[in-house]
DNA sequence: AGTACGATTGGCT
DNA sequence: GCCAATCGTACTT
């Protein structure tokens, strides 16, 4: 048998309950390759919106061209620009409107790159490179991902999924960073104790 | 046509 | 901890 050329998540991995999906992602390398170079981390923060019953998520009040992605398949990369500067990603779930916001990675593979697409010079300090994607717009950034990848499936070979990075970690949950709506719910994760988490 | 508001970030008090 | 920046989007007039 030989063994598998690619560690790429495969769709079947994104058919689960965004709650869940948002939990899965947690440990596993997102990974986008630009120019035959690799840039990849560890997702280690991510939140869930959901369709039904969740005010603070874009599709609460119904489907528009801004975020008819997440109103479509499974396993797709919704992109959105917002405060007139920065760009976040989330993973499309199953259903109508539902998708797992990736909030932070700890940066594994293209650091320098991915240093000069947020500061214009590679990174040198440890505290530099902890800056880089911890938070939705500046992992965008980071990894020069914006608008034009608002559908992009993760299927694909530009932008995917690999399997884990570390496994048996413990998973906090908390309230989700910066909505005024539904704010109760208990929608974000995060590994314990990572220190490329956007928040404390 | 006008307006209100962000799933944020970085700088300053 | 507080707040301004900045502009696309959705919604009102």
């Amino acid at each position: 048998m030989p063994r598998p050329t690619t560690a790429k998540l495969t769709g079947s991995f994104y058919r689960r309950p965004a709650v869940e999906l948002a939990r899965a992602l947690l440990g596993k390398r997102f990974t986008r390759i630009v120019e035959g170079e690799r840039l990849s981390g560890m997702i280690v923060e991510t939140e869930a919106y959901l369709g039904e019953g969740d005010d603070a998520a874009h599709s609460a009040r119904g489907k528009t061209e801004r975020n008819a992605t997440m109103f479509g398949e499974a396993g797709k990369l919704y992109v959105y620009f917002t405060y007139g500067a920065h760009h976040c990603l989330n993973v499309v779930a199953p259903g109508a409107g539902d998708a797992a916001l990736i909030r932070a990675v700890e940066p594994l593979e293209g650091i320098d790159t991915m240093a000069r697409n947020r500061f214009g010079e590679p990174a040198t300090s440890e505290k530099d490179r902890r800056r880089l994607a911890d938070g939705p717009g500046k992992l965008c950034q980071a990894y020069g991902v914006d608008r034009r990848h608002d559908g992009v499936d993760l299927a694909g070979d530009e932008i995917f999924l690999e399997r884990e990075v570390r496994r048996g970690f413990e998973i906090v949950t908390t309230t989700r960073v910066g909505i005024s709506k539904s704010s109760e719910l208990p929608l974000r994760f995060y590994i314990k104790d990572n220190q490329y988490v956007s928040k404390r």
